[in-house]
DNA sequence: AACCAGGCTCTCC
DNA sequence: GGAGAGCATGGT
């Protein structure tokens, strides 16, 4: 198969931008450090975010033809962005479920995100019960304390820079009950053997991750999707949960059992689940979203 | 002014 | 092992 991108000396030219549309990716639930920027004056240009990954930057302008991804880190934004992967496929394999069809319409630009598996530990320890705004605020406070400036802007914070952080520290960026969570959790991260954990199996991989104080089915889900690539699980939260009544409730799951709208959906798309669930999320999300407005 | 948010922990049965 | 209360904080 033919690449999508051109790779460059500090950027990446992604040349089909039916298979990457930055507002997609970056809006659709699996991170929070990314900025909107004001878009340029050149009158093709459709959109331009700051996306940011533990310690590194990349400034991505979006316009009808293509997307320039301009950044020092060219090679790690390539991995970052998933770009050697043929996303058409995937989703022409996820078009038989109607519902899905309609959120890949909607949200044909999305890409899952090669992310940090511990940068998606502390994120999303932080995300339960919580609102995305008030979390990026969180995250990027957090950042600010205790990550390595960089030029324009805070790294994530390395696990020993996040060692000498106390509950005090979190609840004044805001993080609120999940204070005793993340020390916690970062205590437990200083003994964890990621590569042994990554050879386990997909329960027990679950099952470790919620031996972690804060990390529940969903949370553990969303770590293992978007800090290890694993595309075997399907995150149920309360976007995911009006997903299922309005377009799925066909079957007689409680629409209060997470555990079983989650097997439901696992058993639907299978190894594709992780894509399948992005799609939905974006989709339902953005359209309850703009009702609103 | 209650109610809710990318849920989880803890208690009680 | 399943159900239910309580949880920091801020927005609507």
């Amino acid at each position: 198969m033919e690449k999508i991108y051109e790779k460059l000396q500090d950027k990446i030219i992604v040349k089909d931008v039916n298979d990457f549309n930055i507002k997609h990716i970056l809006e659709c639930g699996q991170i929070f450090r990314y900025k909107r920027e004001k878009t340029l004056e050149q009158k093709d240009v459709v959109y331009a975010y700051k996306v940011f990954s533990l310690d590194k930057t990349a400034l991505i302008i979006q316009t009808n033809c293509n997307a320039k991804i301009i950044t020092k880190d060219v090679d790690y934004f390539i991995n970052f962005f998933d770009l050697n992967t043929n996303y058409s496929q995937i989703k022409q394999q996820l078009q038989n479920d109607k519902v899905l069809k309609e959120a890949i319409n909607y949200g044909y630009g999305i890409r899952i995100l090669k992310q940090n598996f511990f940068e998606m530990l502390i994120s999303f320890i932080i995300s339960a019960n919580n609102r995305i705004p008030r979390i990026q605020k969180s995250i990027e406070m957090i950042c600010e304390k205790f990550g390595t400036k960089e030029n324009d802007y805070y790294a994530f914070p390395t696990l020993n820079q996040l060692l000498l952080a106390n509950e005090s520290d979190f609840r004044e960026c805001g993080v609120g009950f999940r204070d005793k969570y993340l020390v916690s959790s970062i205590r437990m991260f200083k003994n964890f053997d990621l590569s042994f954990f990554l050879a386990q199996s997909e329960q027990t991989k679950q099952q470790i991750l919620q031996t972690f104080c804060g990390v529940g089915p969903k949370v553990a889900d969303c770590i293992l999707l978007f800090g290890s690539y694993d595309m075997n699980v399907f995150p149920v939260d309360t976007w995911i949960k009006k997903v299922y009544n309005t377009f799925y409730n066909t079957t007689n799951i409680p629409s209060s059992n997470i555990l079983k709208i989650r097997e439901f959906f696992y058993n639907t798309f299978s190894n594709l689940s992780g894509y399948a669930q992005q799609y939905l999320f974006y989709y339902k999300r953005e359209l309850d979203i703009n009702k609103k407005n």
